[in-house]
DNA sequence: CAAGATTGATCTGTCAATCTTC
DNA sequence: GAAGATTGACAGATCAATCTTG
């Protein structure tokens, strides 16, 4: 009961504030330009990324979720959406029926073609020229360091 | 028309979705502590935090919509929610009456003090002990660059 | 019955339109 | 008329309940 809390010194509080509000910020930069550019969320652009590097464009719902952090609840709303619009398709997996893909289908992949030159140029200018390469490996391993200390799966590839 | 894209390489690009996955990986679980614990979104958390470090524990909305990363609107509309459970309360500026103030009240101050410790505790378990006091320094730095190229203001107290 | 996925109800955010005060 | 703020309509996210397959 006692669990007297530590709370944060002023030094902490400051990089605390200043990292909470940049990220949102930028997350909102991103949304926006996406929207504004391509009429797809940060989500949806990164639905259809994922797919799009899978030799057979082809990935399990499940597994989609966990990469673009979405929950398979929201995922499968979104997939919906995105096969209203014929970027993407679901199959059920032939080998297992619990399972279903989804699958970019090639208006998806054009799509998505179109939409990364701003989407990589917005990335660069608002956050990676900011850095030397040093520095970007470093942010780098603060991420990985926070994801394994979550026991989040870091890699994409499998 | 030319503009060729400057893509990523392999080591920015794994930098980078390290990056992204983590800060909405730790939102999401900053969110859903709040919500199960004190019935409050970050946002809403945060909205009643600003206003409590205010002497007189009162801020004008487009302030407040600043500090809190939200749109005017959507603050708005959040307020109006806060208000409905008597956790802020509305008044208009006596010296400008375009300006509307909120004000947070003694049930809200209570609400935020009653919530505080657990999130503070998840904070520092889920992020800060991760790292050593100059490298959350480091991420301030880090967090503050980024700020000033964006121009976004930096400051909490004015 | 457990894992994977979907659905519907509800709540929140966004965008454009509007209102008010200076 | 412009800045500050609010509103309503719609799009999207969350949560709990449900369906389906192994």
């Amino acid at each position: 009961m006692p669990h007297k809390t530590r709370w944060l010194s002023t030094k902490e509080v400051r990089s605390w504030r200043a990292a909470t509000r940049v990220t949102r910020y930028l997350f909102q930069a991103m949304e926006s330009q996406l929207q504004r550019e391509a009429g797809l969320s940060f989500v949806e652009y990164h639905t259809l990324a994922m797919l799009s590097e899978q030799p057979d464009h082809t990935m399990r719902m499940s597994r989609l979720a966990d990469l673009t952090n979405a929950s398979l609840s929201r995922l499968s709303h979104l997939v919906t959406r995105l096969e209203r619009r014929r970027f993407v398709r679901r199959a059920s997996d032939p080998a297992n029926g619990r399972f279903t893909n989804a699958i970019l289908t090639d208006e998806g992949y054009e799509k998505l073609v179109a939409a990364a030159p701003a989407h990589v140029t917005q990335v660069r200018e608002l956050i990676l020229d900011e850095f030397t390469a040093e520095e970007i490996q470093q942010i780098g391993e603060f991420a990985e360091r926070l994801l394994n200390r979550i026991g989040a799966p870091l890699s994409t590839t499998e």
